[in-house]
Formats: C-alpha cells, sequence, structure tokens
DNA sequence: GTCTATAGCCTGATAGAC
DNA sequence: GTCTATCAGGCTATAGAC
C-alpha cells in the first residue's frame, strides 16, 4: 500500500476510480477560474494524484476540458423544466415554469458554466453550440410546447409559441440574472425569484390576453 | 532615426504618442482572446514597438488592462439610448428605443466587450461592478424614465417604471442576444432586428395597455 | 498505473546600450 | 524613450524508476 492516501468525502468515488476524481477536481477548478487559469498541477493537487497519473488517465489538458464539459452537459439533459401538472389557469403553469426555470438558471454551477461557455467561445465555437443545443435551445422548445398547447386550450392567444417561449424566457431573466452572472448579486433570495416570476408571468398572461379587441 | 518603422493607417495617431497605440492594439487583441491568452509580446508587436517601449508606458499587464478597461467604459458613457424626439405614440416610441437598443447591444464591440467582463468578474469584482454601473444601469434608467414620462401623460399603465423598463429589456434581448454572444450568429441583420424590435414593443404595449382605457 | 524529476517552451518583467 | 538581450519562474507534457 502507498503511504499517502487522499480520502474522499465519498468513499463510493474511490471504487470509480481516479478519472472520476480527477475529472471532479477539473471541473470545480475549471468552471471557477477558467481554462487558462487552471494549471494541470493544481488539478493534480485537487485530485490528489501527481500529475503523471493526470496524463495516463487524460492525453492532454484540451482532452481533459472537453471529457468535464461533455459529462456537464450530459448532466444537463436530465432536467426537466415543465412540472408534471400544469393545472388549468395559464397563470397559475407559467409561474410554476417561472419558478423552476430562474432557480435551474440561477444556481451558482449553471451561472459558472455560462461564464466558461462565454469565455472560451471563440477559441472553442462548437463548445458554445452544444451548450446552446443542449441548454437554451431545450427550454426553448419545452416553453413553446407548452404555450402552444395553451393556444390549442383557448385558455391563451399565442399564435407564435416560438416567438411568445423567447418573450417570455428574456422577461424573465432581466437584471437579475445579468447580476447575478456578473456575480454582483452573490445569491438570488426565494422571494426575489418569486416575486420576479410573478411579475414576469402576470405581465406574459396580459400581453397575451387582450388580442379579441384588434381586428 | 530608427531603420524600420511601423506606419500606422492613420497618420494622426502618430501625433497622439504611442502610448494610443499601445492602447488600441490591447484592447484588440484583449477584447478578441481574452486577459491570459493575450501575451505582452503581442501587444507590443501589434502596436509596433518593442516590450520594454510598452513596460515604459504601463507598468503592468494589469494596468494596462484596466487603462483599456476605463477607456472602453468611458466611450459607453457617451451613447445616448433616447432619441431626441420620441413622439406621442407609445409603440411608435418604444420601437425606436428598442432598435437602437438592439444595435448597441448586437454591436461586434460591445459583445466583446460583455464576454470579457464575464471571463474576468471573479477575478476582477470591480470590473463587473464597473462595467454595470456604465452600461445595463444606465439603460435601466434611462427606459424607466421614458417608461414613467408614458406613465404620467397616461398614454401607457407603468406603475412600477423600474421594473417595466427591467421586463422590456429583457424581452427585447431573446435568444438573439444569447446568440450573438455566443458567436452561433455572425451579424444579426436589420430585418432581424426590426423584427425582434416590432415583436417585443408590441408584447410591451399590449401587457400595459389594458389596464386603463385609453382615452 | 503511479510516482519523481525534468525537458522545452513561453510568460511577465527588467538591465543596459544608445 | 526606445531598443536588444536576458532573467526567473510557471506552464504543458514526457521519461524512466518502481
Amino acid at each position: 500500500m502507498g503511504a499517502s492516501r487522499q480520502q474522499s468525502p465519498q468513499m463510493a468515488k474511490e471504487l470509480l476510480g481516479k478519472g472520476v476524481l480527477i475529472q471532479e477536481a477539473a471541473k470545480r477548478l475549471f468552471m471557477s477560474q477558467g481554462y487558462l487559469a487552471t494549471s494541470m498541477d493544481a488539478i493534480a493537487g485537487a485530485a490528489g494524484v501527481s500529475k503523471a497519473t493526470l496524463y495516463a488517465h487524460f492525453k492532454s489538458k484540451q482532452a481533459l476540458f472537453e471529457a468535464m464539459v461533455q459529462e456537464r452537459f450530459r448532466a444537463n439533459m436530465g432536467e426537466n423544466l415543465l412540472p408534471l401538472h400544469l393545472g388549468d389557469d395559464p397563470y397559475e403553469g407559467l409561474l410554476a415554469v417561472a419558478k423552476r426555470f430562474l432557480g435551474m438558471l440561477l444556481a451558482q454551477d449553471a451561472l459558472a458554466a455560462v461564464r466558461l461557455v462565454l469565455a472560451e467561445s471563440t477559441r472553442l465555437p462548437e463548445l458554445s453550440e452544444a451548450f446552446y443545443r443542449s441548454g437554451p435551445a431545450r427550454t426553448l422548445q419545452m416553453v413553446a410546447t407548452y404555450l402552444d398547447y395553451l393556444h390549442q386550450q383557448g385558455r391563451l392567444h399565442v399564435p407564435d409559441p416560438a416567438t411568445g417561449a423567447d418573450l417570455f424566457l428574456g422577461q424573465l431573466k432581466g437584471k437579475l440574472y445579468l447580476k447575478c452572472l456578473l456575480g454582483l448579486q452573490n445569491e438570488a433570495s426565494s422571494e426575489e425569484i418569486e416575486r420576479h416570476a410573478a411579475v414576469a408571468a402576470a405581465a406574459f398572461v396580459a400581453s397575451c390576453a387582450p388580442v379579441i379587441p384588434k381586428k
């Protein structure tokens, strides 16, 4: 047995091999400091292995980065924005979606991922594309589907669900999202999320309802 | 006189001294590649001077970066979002504001600045703050002032102009902004900007109008 | 597979001639 | 002020012992 041993907080991780430990350390560091500012020495140290071991699992820094990113996007895929039961009231349904959306968007992890993707977007265009498809595009699609449902049911007037979803999600972000992304607001309070979600949902319903008098 | 000479495209710049040349080269490179990926050698080369000259003007890489950023923000301050004559129709006024806002937001320069600030937001929190104050905060303020004016005139129902401005500008960004920021859409066409601005302005007016009967 | 040690390069910053 | 030449240190990646 070797002399020094770094015990992971969760023993189960040991069983998965060091590749996982390395990826998790890499994820933490890449996310918080960016690609260039994160050295392979630092990752090796954080994972409790030597640099040579690290290169035995990943053939280069770039390869490690890409493996970490793919893992992150795979995790994204699992999340579902729409609650199982949306009820019949458009406002209540949109409010529920809005709260879920904001909670997901303002999580520290998600914010760090966006910062990272944007920082590397020039160097790695395919990273931007993969991010967009796995995140924003899917969210827009889900909301558009829901809006179309409401439209078909006659509960809301949304002749163009794709554009409607874009407007609604845009409203939902607002300055709150920007401030969190910039790190100016360390964590959004639940009350703030609720308030913002309610305002946006009400505004959207209001903008869709009064279509009839036109014509 | 030295043997080799780098002629700037504009002779006038020579008169301003090399400090300006250096800052412009630094701005180009920092903006397009980020802080860490830009070396002092590269800046010196792009500015047509030696590295020692560069250090004669700026005492460190960090100092050069901050000078460049401050210059960028100073330039920001000059822009005014509101047209001189907004007219009486709320929709037309908001449409004009929307088009200006999108044009400003989607300029390559502005996109690069946002990417840069976000990338460095962890390392330089005060940079985030300066950016927010010089850009988004001022924009929100201007739009809120205009919305308050419309409200006072009774042309639109906006009891909370600050929140209204946030909703309107959020709507205005939408996926178009995100795609440009990610570099997935090299340049937004004028038609796309006009269409998006019109949709957002119409939606905002619709969400505000029905509360009080027009006239 | 895992370690220690190091190669080879690039970086930010400086010394000294002119 | 501007240059050439260079330093000291950090970086990615690899060699070789075990």
